[in-house]
RNA sequence: GUCCCCAUCGUCUAGUCUGGUCCAGGACAACAGAUUUUCGAUCUGUCGACAGGGGUUCAAAUCCCCUUGGGGACGCCA
């Protein structure tokens, strides 16, 4: 039975680069019929934290990984003693100060059969002693990740890029060890936009804060099996069931990839395309809440509707509050440039005059009944739709882009409507009147 | 510096193992047009790549070598 592993260090969040690690072992391992472990590379006391630990099992949770097994590694340093006592027993460690070092073999190719890059060669001039148990007591890292993937049976290591320098130093502990190899897998690393490493100046790393900024589990793991990894065909759209059934290791390539939030973006807004509004609604009506749009008590079948109005238009949870947050506020904040382009003459005062007065008597103030009245007055006065329209969204919405104008009219209620486009006819007329005393001086 | 990995559109990639079906396909982004109510929505379209040089071969994105470029590792961190 295959048996990957995740070994994720409590000495920050889980990061992008570690959750797609994190993935492709738990793909291999469902999709295989394996088995998947999760062990905690907590040897650092000093640097490990509990804050970190549960930071990182709760994005995988969240993106939905399951382990079969959990393990810690501070609670196993008798293992990792007792592992390298027998190599110095053996004559192949020997003690220096406190440490017990592993004498790594003088002039000897050591290959590397691996999954992904086929034979890496690596010659043991290039590597020195390697430390098993430091002066401290406690076990360096190559030696207690080789000893529990062999104890922990661990198939297949499935890993990132930069560690395959470490393999070869792994390799001969198994050998001296006696213990059999395991398959390896040295997947690609994911970059930033300048081709370096991902870290905290590329933006957001850490995976709670892509689920902070409104981003599905689904997608987010969609994109993220997408680095690296493609089923062949043209399709870039899968759920986690179809991706675990598809996933293959033959199929992961080997050049390291660029994250492109703007793909994500897109994968993101795909998903939210396809969520059921009364769920979609499950998932934004907390965020509206907590960034104080709305209190108790709002009208549920309401708010489904505005949102079913934008599910087309969102990347990601948060832009609902951002693209709609105008229909929750008193008034609108107007945008400057919206503002100078639509709101800058008496007619367009008039206008929002002529508007306000069509619209005041509708009864049934559905979106479809709006644009009746409104296109009657097209008709009676003459004049473009257009030169209603744009004032008036800009009036409503603060600014020039928004779904359709009467949908936006049905949603913010008739009240709100006279009173945001009586408002701003105001402002125009004072604002001209201003202007001509100047201009008079 | 030493060792290792990698190299197709701006980005993610298909194609490379098993050379011809590839004057290189898809997606994101960008750009253009359409939608005469806008748009970061929608539809349609356009732009855009085999890093360079040598081989091998009837034939190379595909195989080999070199150069260049990028990345990673060289901790009693993990």
């Amino acid at each position: 039975m295959p048996i990957t592993r995740f070994a994720p260090s409590p000495t920050g969040f889980l990061h992008i680069g570690g959750a797609r690690t994190c993935l492709f072992n738990w793909l291999y391992a469902r999709n295989t019929g394996g088995k998947f472990i999760l062990r905690i590379e907590d040897t650092d006391i000093k640097r490990s934290e509990q804050k970190y630990l549960d930071e990182i099992l709760d994005s995988l949770k969240w993106l939905g990984m399951d382990w079969d097994e959990l393990y810690h590694q501070a609670e196993r340093f008798p293992v990792y003693l007792e592992y390298a006592e027998k190599l110095l027993k053996d004559g192949l460690a020997y003690r220096e100060d406190q440490a017990i070092i592993f004498r790594v073999p003088e002039n000897r190719d050591v290959t590397i059969h691996d999954l992904i890059h086929d034979k890496i060669v690596v010659n043991t001039e290039t590597i020195k002693d390697q430390v098993l148990i430091k002066s401290d007591g406690s076990p360096a890292y190559n030696f207690c990740c080789a000893v529990d993937d062999a104890l922990m049976g661990v198939t297949h290591v499935i890993r990132g890029d930069d560690h395959i320098s470490n393999t070869p130093k792994q390799v001969l502990l198994y050998e001296a060890l006696g213990f059999n190899l395991p398959k390896f897998a040295h997947i690609p690393m994911i970059l930033g936009e300048d081709k370096a490493r991902l870290s905290k100046r590329h933006g957001a790393t850490a995976i709670s804060e892509y689920r902070r900024q409104g981003y599905l589990p689904e997608a987010l793991v969609n994109y993220l099996a997408l680095l690296g990894w493609n089923p062949g065909n043209n399709r870039e759209l899968f759920s986690r069931d179809h991706l675990v059934k598809q996933f293959s290791m033959k199929r992961v390539n080997n050049t390291a990839a660029i994250f492109d939030v703007n793909k994500l973006n897109w994968i993101n807004g795909q998903y939210i395309k396809t969520i059921e509004p009364e769920k979609l609604t499950d998932f934004i009506e907390p965020l509206l809440k907590e960034e104080g749009y709305i209190k108790e008590g709002v009208d549920r079948n309401w708010l489904t509707g505005l949102i079913s109005l934008y599910k087309t238009r969102l990347n990601t949870l948060q832009d609902f509050s951002r693209l709609a947050g105008f229909f929750f506020n008193d008034q609108a904040r107007h945008d400057e440039e919206a503002v100078a382009k639509f709101l800058n003459t008496r007619e367009a005062a008039e206008n929002l005059d002529l508007l306000r007065e069509k619209i005041k008597d509708v009864e049934l103030f559905t979106a479809g009944e709006i644009e009746k009245n409104v296109r009657e007055l097209v008709e009676q006065r003459e004049i473009p739709a257009g030169q209603l329209i744009h004032p008036a969204r800009v009036a409503l919405t603060g600014g020039t882009v928004s779904p359709g104008i009467f949908e936006v009219m049905e949603f913010l209620g008739k009240d709100k409507c006279l009173i945001r486009m009586e408002d701003s006819a105001k402002k125009i007329r004072t604002r001209m009147d201003l202007k001509e005393k100047l201009s008079g001086l």
